[in-house]
DNA sequence: TTGACATGCAGGCATTTACCTGCATATAAT
DNA sequence: ATTATATGCAGGTAAATGCCTGCATGTCAA
């Protein structure tokens, strides 16, 4: 996985609109996803190439149609690698910053 | 949360290392953090500015040093809104994806 | 076969980002 | 008191980003 790809993808609300989209119906075509973006169909078009390229989104053409498919697989190598490891330190958080503002 | 800031945070290479150092060693101090980043520490600075911005990180002072905490909350929140939601879907793309190759 | 439709490609511009350097401030140590 | 240490603040630059417009290509429909 690319983390990089993956959190860069991420840090935008268009794409972020974009995964909502297409987990609301999957399989939609561009222009179809454009109707719902206040933006030219060129930039929907450069936000899709970023999540195609964090591998969080897939496409099939059909004809002269592009169709747009959700890839959940990268979200959960996020949350192994970047959320589940720091969960077991959410207890302990507090306890550690009451520690050190008492000097340790 | 705010999911752009938290996002944006993450989308960054340094501001990855940085949370994976405080995983390592809970509550360093921005010199210690600096030791094992190749760059200047005013870059290390504004790096965690946006790590505190997203609450990411929390600082607490302990006289002239700044002590670096991680708060896996918002992580945490990331993982409910954006991985979660979109999982149960995981087995159902394949499927979608030869139904449409083979005309829907 | 001609016109309409869905999309790609190339390039241009303004903003944001990630880095830097130089100087200022506050705390600790001698 | 004076010096050393830890950090902040201000500003400058090059590259990346997000948006656009104009034109090209391929597919469907009359």
């Amino acid at each position: 996985m690319d983390a990089d790809k993956i959190f860069k993808a991420l840090g935008d609300p268009t794409r972020r609109k974009l995964l909502d989209l297409l987990y609301a119906r999957n399989g939609q075509t561009l222009g179809e996803l454009c109707d719902h973006l206040d933006m030219a169909r060129q930039s929907v078009t450069q936000h899709i190439g970023l999540l195609e390229a964090a591998n969080l989104v897939s496409t099939v053409w059909r004809g002269r149609e592009k169709l747009h498919f959700i890839n959940p697989v990268p979200l959960h190598e996020v949350y192994e690698r970047w959320v589940r490891k720091f969960e077991r330190q959410r207890l302990s958080l507090l306890h550690d910053l009451k520690k050190e503002l008492e000097g340790e």
